[in-house]
DNA sequence: CACTCTACCTGTGCGC
DNA sequence: TGCGCACAGGTAGAGT
């Protein structure tokens, strides 16, 4: 499940390569499953994307922008990309343009070819004049955002942790392994209302999530049973139900909030606050 | 507004 | 051995 740690992996995979994404034109688009092209035709997509040359790319959330100089029309247009959950993205010899589940491949110069694959078949792939098409959507990076936006945005909110940080609108970069291991990391129970935060809690939540992000981009992602093999980022929680808690050694729980996998220390997030509150 | 459910996919692992 | 089924999960969209 590449959420915006594994994504951000990807990006300065193509960026800092050798070689880099950066510079190299498309000879020819190959699309195997007309489905990853979303919002126009194969043929357009072919159209727009054969001859133009790479020359910037970034990422917002588990998105990443790839501009696209264009030999005729607008001078450029951009190339999104959601890897949603089994997605990947390599750039590889034109030898290794097709294994099993190849969705998509760009034949560029010099004999190589970026390839998308995705064993699930959700990952996506648009055209776009303005990224702000798919941004103004999102909130704020999660990894971006300051401390004073973070707090002012979780201010107001009453939902239940969980699904308020899953939710790409409010901060666009967490799923499912990153919002269980930051709500460890705080010590917050999933289900508690962000109205019950106090201040120091709103901090903790913060630092957690900015730490946890950070820690797993210097990991290059996470490693969960071996499906992310790039990636050394150690879970605490995540799909370590029955486990002892790393922290104070009782068992981690798995709940279910919402239709998610929900994993946690029952020790250290409690729900006392809560409780507390109810008996007023 | 907040929430729940469904659809989209397919490989894995379980019980029988 | 093999069948059927629940499950994993990001997002959009519909419904409550």
């Amino acid at each position: 499940m590449p959420e915006l740690p594994e994504v951000e992996s990807v990006r300065r995979t193509l960026v800092d390569g050798t070689p880099s994404l950066l510079g190299a034109v498309v000879l020819k688009a190959d699309i195997l499953r007309a489905s990853v092209v979303d919002g126009l035709s194969v043929e357009q997509f072919q159209q727009r994307v054969e001859g133009a040359t790479f020359d910037q790319i970034f990422r917002h959330g588990k998105y990443l922008f790839f501009r696209l100089k264009q030999v005729r029309g607008t001078p450029f247009c951009w190339m999104a990309v959601h890897l949603r959950m089994t997605g990947r993205l390599f750039l590889v010899s034109e030898k290794l343009a097709v294994v099993p589940h190849t969705r998509f491949v760009l034949h560029l110069e010099h004999h190589q070819v970026l390839r998308f694959d995705d064993q699930r078949a959700f990952g996506r792939v648009w055209l776009v004049a303005d990224p702000a098409e798919v941004t103004s959507r999102l909130g704020p990076d999660a990894l971006a955002i300051d401390k004073s936006e973070f707090l002012q945005r979780l201010s107001g909110q009453r939902r239940q942790l969980k699904p308020l940080l899953l939710d790409q609108s409010f901060v666009a970069g967490l799923g499912n392994i990153y919002v269980d291991e930051s709500l460890f990391r705080a010590r917050l129970h999933p289900l508690r209302s962000a109205a019950t935060l106090h201040a120091d809690e709103r901090e903790r939540l913060f630092a957690a999530v900015h730490g946890v992000l950070q820690h797993a981009v210097d990991c290059k992602g996470a490693n969960i049973n071996g499906v992310f093999e790039a990636g050394s980022f150690p879970v605490a929680v995540y799909q370590r139900n029955g486990t002892p808690c790393p922290v104070c050694g009782t068992l981690i729980v798995k709940l279910r909030v919402g239709q998610r996998g929900t994993h946690l220390c029952p020790a250290c997030q409690s729900m006392n606050s809560i409780i507390a509150m109810s008996w007023g």
